[in-house]
DNA sequence: ATGCATGAGGA
DNA sequence: CCTCATGCATA
């Protein structure tokens, strides 16, 4: 895979770019509880035959691994890379608070419809492959990996501000709620169409696969690599906004973001679109340098067989009880925390998937 | 571009 | 514990 990443490597955003932290801070959602499955059915259907569900899905795992080639067995790769402290030159980067999660908003359900893949015979092992299949998306692009910039991440989150719950109204009417009590948050600068009238809702998926085709373009124009915009939108003094990851940033351009998440963040992003354009052309070229150098976090590797199997199981049960989880784990040798989220991740892989699908 | 992880907030 | 929004580490 591997696209020819070639640019970006240090683009220098006229806008300023301190890396700060700051999350937005709210995590109103409430709705999504609204299309809980049937808690209390799942445990007894479970209950009366889950041996045979976890074999049944094992062995098509099984079968699916013979087919293959064969694996390396790496049962638990995590790996601890130490922070070697690249590198330490009076980075900004890197900034004291701490605090993490930001949530800009929640709440957003969509209909969710309980489609199922269908029973675990002999057609699972398609199945699951097929609805797992990470969707490569765009390809203008190459892959903006700014290697080269490492810089920002201090990675601390502040609380700014906590918000409240959200009011859990209509499948899809909240808007960007944000979190603080004053904060400009809203869409400000309408675009040109689409929903004009209140002010701030725009329940147009449409209108934000426009908008995200539009910054991408725009973004690489200015030069500036994906993890540039997510810093520097520090600078843009948002109450209750700072920067975001560069992950965050490809994913907004990539649509793979949930819909209530790319409503919050558009306004976000649009500003700083405004802003970086009016920079430019003021030629505010600052030639900074960042490099960071900090710790670093461990990443567990699943490899394709017990994936393979997962999978497997959580086509028969997307929301395994601890239990299972535990059993689960056990017999793909993994820890059971690194299974519990990985059926919370393959959730909301599976929801955005279903939204995207939808609209 | 994505996989696995953390954490806030809500039952 | 889950859901969601995010992020670090990686391919």
């Amino acid at each position: 895979m591997m696209s020819m990443n070639s640019k970006q490597a240090f683009s220098m955003h006229p806008i300023l770019h301190e890396p700060k932290y700051t999350p937005l801070h709210s995590s109103s959602e409430a709705i999504r509880r609204a299309c809980l499955p049937t808690p209390s059915l799942q445990g007894n259907i479970f209950a009366g035959f889950d041996e045979t569900l976890l074999q049944r899905a094992e062995a098509l795992a099984a079968v699916d691994i013979v087919t293959q080639k064969s694996h390396p067995f790496k049962p638990d790769a995590t790996y601890h890379t130490m922070t070697t402290m690249t590198s330490m030159t009076g980075t900004p980067t890197s900034s004291p608070a701490h605090l993490h999660h930001p949530s800009v908003l929640t709440s957003h359900h969509h209909a969710h419809h309980p489609h199922h893949h269908h029973q675990p015979a002999q057609g699972l092992e398609g199945d699951l492959l097929e609805h797992l299949s990470p969707a490569i998306s765009l390809g203008g692009m190459p892959t903006a990996a700014d290697v080269a910039s490492g810089a920002s991440h201090a990675h601390s989150h502040m609380a700014a501000a906590i918000n409240h719950a959200q009011h859990h109204h209509h499948p899809h009417a909240q808007a960007v709620n944000v979190h603080h009590p004053h904060h400009a948050l809203a869409a400000h600068a309408s675009l040109a169409s689409a929903s004009v009238a209140s002010g701030d809702a725009e329940p147009d998926p449409r209108e934000l696969e426009a908008f995200a085709e539009r910054f991408k373009q725009r973004r690489i124009k200015l030069g500036v690599t994906q993890a540039d915009v997510g810093s520097a939108l520090a600078n843009l003094k948002i109450p209750g906004v700072g920067c975001l990851s560069q992950s965050t940033i490809c994913r907004f351009e990539s649509l793979t973001l949930s819909h209530n998440n790319m409503v919050a963040l558009k306004p976000i992003l649009e500003a700083w679109l405004e802003e970086a354009e009016r920079a430019q052309r003021e030629k505010m070229a600052k030639p900074e340098i960042f490099s960071g150098g900090d710790k670093k976090r461990k990443r567990t590797s699943i490899a394709a067989p017990e994936k393979r199997s997962l999978e497997a199981y959580f086509a028969v049960q997307p929301r395994p009880s601890s239990e299972k989880i535990a059993a689960i784990a056990e017999k793909l040798d993994l820890k059971k925390n690194v299974v519990r989220v990985w059926f919370c991740n393959q959730r909301q892989k599976q929801k955005r998937m279903k939204f995207s699908a939808t609209h």
